[in-house]
DNA sequence: AAGACTTTTTTCGAGCCTCGAAAAAATAGT
DNA sequence: ACTATTTTTTCGAGGCTCGAAAAAAGTCTT
């Protein structure tokens, strides 16, 4: 049962409201925000001075909203970068980066190593992880302590977004993350998957486009998906869901690297397609080491002749294409990126795949099913975990009355 | 963005929490309400007063709550049956049925006949429904008018449900039934997917087995999927969504009703059940008279012997069950309760559902995927759509301050 | 049977919050 | 310098929820 809504809820929410207009438009002046957020203008104007004698926002200096015209010019709001930092981290096949965000989303130091994280031990994985968001943070004592970690992953998180369950770079399994940083490091944390960051990140990056409804899709060593769904990041009952390489495309299908068969992965990850181009059985055992330079090189036969390779494409094609079509059929049509090293592929998978969506439930709305690629994944992840743990500490921390630096603001006492 | 929140929506909200909370327990006394809801006692006997003023609520007579314990007794609340009236009405095949109901959920009256659906002209569709309507809520004026139309069809309707876009039942397309009966009737009206309504009623029915997260899944000539996630009816972003039936389960497969091949209701439907048990091809054309009485027999042959009747079976659960396993990728597992004439005959389903189940993602969570078997659809979409109905009036009509029938209560004026 | 005890419900004042209207502030045009 | 215009702040009014205390309505005990 929902709860009831308490009067100091009530302020709360409101300064929750605010701050997200302020992080969604940049600099805005407080009219525009009672227009946006449909409050008074008294409402925000009591609420963006406690915002700004608090630290959390900052008046832009006069002039800094080209106004030109008649009136008492508009003065422009903005985050106060130094009213908090996050730590981003992004966990990858034998790469592990992590980065300190100031609260209006700069970049203030970062750092990343490579790790063989298909063979590394459990312990050593935790310790590198660990080792180095210390030296990240250290020295950000007190006030200047991050206020929030997100940490994603490649697999299979917790609903919750505490464990990772399961991720095709390690063979180890169920690391309760975010117990073990918020223990180290004293830090809130949560644990997410690539693909959903991926979505939060293209929602902020082009609002026009990713607005409500829409799709984007991994394509790399295996297939990952993050889905968002009226406004909302979709995700399982029990895990981060989502799992669309996983759905199966073909009945007792080829093998795919989870041990089942009929996967669209197993038809369209890196390794099926390798797979398929080179001649192999569908049920051969995946391969694991296809590398990016392979699979750059097989796009290129590919697009030189109507070989072997072109016809492993076109499978790859047919099977997201039906996969899309089947995904349509239970949402509805929505705006798709593809993204990853094999959306630089996507010129020879897009006619297999629009043929595919053509033959099922998607294929009525074909007009509303547009495409787009981005073949460069991780900045977009960082981008998205960024954001994820900036509007944690919107909503979660100083939507109350949180006092968020008060040595930068003595001056009012 | 989300709309800031006034004042005045707070008592609504919370008057809303507290018909809700009502609704929901039956006869809950303030003390109870206020536990489930968060809010003070006084804000609970404050709203309640005014409901009961209002004549939406009602205090029940003393002793009608068996309390036997010290202390000054519990004084039950109950819903005012005569507070409103709302219209349910379900159009599905050959049948044409409605029912008043009153605040309280109690049949005030009902009229049901049939029509032949496939061949009736859209006018005449159109004018039986309304003439129907108009028959039940005739010599209801004013304050008794009835507040809500909810009709259920098969099929379907578009996000706003406002509109039939498509059904099986009738070649016409793209009715706008909620205009229609606004205009004729006036009376606010919702058109509804049949299997998302029935997954309302299961949420009311078993609230302990149909929580947060559910499927129901309509097995019949067509296959039909309502799907609650996170305590949300699952719709489209376009239309109601949720087409189980048309999610492809074979890449170029048998033929289904919608043109398309291969999808789950060429191998689950009626229809594609009947047309494998008389070995027919896969590609012809579906037949559209199967009667029940012919799946009966079909069902009572498959379950004496090993023959192509019981191969169809389980054919149509292969393709069940792949669908199913797939939707759990995609959402993780979640109890399923199958409802139709379809579900009569899940003793020859279920193996074959739980084998393919085994072959996909959904396979490693075996332990909770419960199936439950609802034979008789029409009572569960009647209740879902009248439980739709009146949580309508509750949160959007009497929740602000209305008036619901001052003349029952001129003694306080 | 009267008083003690217990639990539910109502009453009442305090404290917030938002809102609208009016005032103040700050600039461009004339 | 003065007027027009737009933004922002101020101020009082009205509502809402809350906690504490009081009132109500029984059961239990002696």
């Amino acid at each position: 049962m929902t709860a009831g809504i308490r009067h100091d809820d009530l302020r709360r929410r409101n300064r929750g409201l605010v701050i997200a207009a302020v992080r969604r438009a940049g600099l805005p002046s407080r009219t525009e925000i009672a227009s946006t957020t449909g409050l008074s203008h008294s409402t925000i104007s009591a609420i963006s001075a406690d915002l700004i004698n608090e630290g959390i926002l900052a008046e832009a200096k006069a002039g800094e909203l080209a106004s030109a015209r008649r009136g008492r010019p508009q003065v422009g709001l903005s985050l106060n970068a130094d009213a908090a930092t996050v730590i981003v981290a992004v966990l990858s096949l034998n790469e592990l980066s992590a980065a300190t965000i100031n609260y209006a989303g700069g970049l203030v130091a970062e750092e990343s190593r490579t790790l063989a994280t298909a063979t590394i031990s459990r312990d050593d994985l935790i310790s590198e992880l660990v080792a180095m968001l210390c030296r990240l943070t250290s020295g950000m004592e007190g006030s200047a302590r991050p206020l929030r970690i997100v940490l994603a992953i490649q697999g299979i998180t917790d609903a919750d977004a505490r464990v990772m369950l399961w991720s095709p770079i390690t063979p180890h399994r169920d690391i309760p993350f975010a117990e073990i940083l918020e223990r180290k490091l004293g830090i809130p944390t949560a644990v997410e998957n690539d693909c959903n960051m991926m979505a939060v990140a293209l929602r902020w990056r082009d609002p026009a486009r990713y607005r409500a409804d829409f799709i984007a899709i991994l394509l790399s060593h295996g297939i990952g998906m993050g889905l968002v769904l009226k406004g909302n990041l979709f995700t399982g009952t029990r895990s981060s869901g989502g799992e669309f390489g996983h759905v199966i495309h073909r009945p007792e299908g080829a093998l795919c690297r989870c041990g089942r068969r009929g996967c669209i992965e197993a038809y369209a990850g890196d390794y099926a397609i390798w797979r398929n181009a080179h001649g192999k059985s569908e049920f051969s055992t995946p391969e694991d080491g296809v590398r990016p330079e392979d699979m750059k090189e097989l796009a290129e036969r590919a697009r030189a002749s109507d070989g072997p390779e072109r016809e492993a494409y076109r499978k790859a094609g047919n099977a997201i294409g039906y996969g899309i079509g089947s995904l349509f059929a239970l949402i509805d049509p929505a705006p798709i990126a593809f993204v990853g090293a094999g959306a630089a592929a996507f010129d020879l998978l897009e006619p297999a795949i629009r043929a595919a969506v053509a033959e099922t439930a998607g294929g009525q709305h074909s007009d509303a099913i547009a495409f787009d690629t981005i073949p460069d994944e991780l900045p977009l992840i960082r981008q998205g975990c960024a954001m994820r743990a900036l509007t944690y500490v919107d909503q979660e921390i100083f939507s109350d009355g949180y006092p968020a630096s008060p040595l930068l603001h003595a001056d009012i006492a």
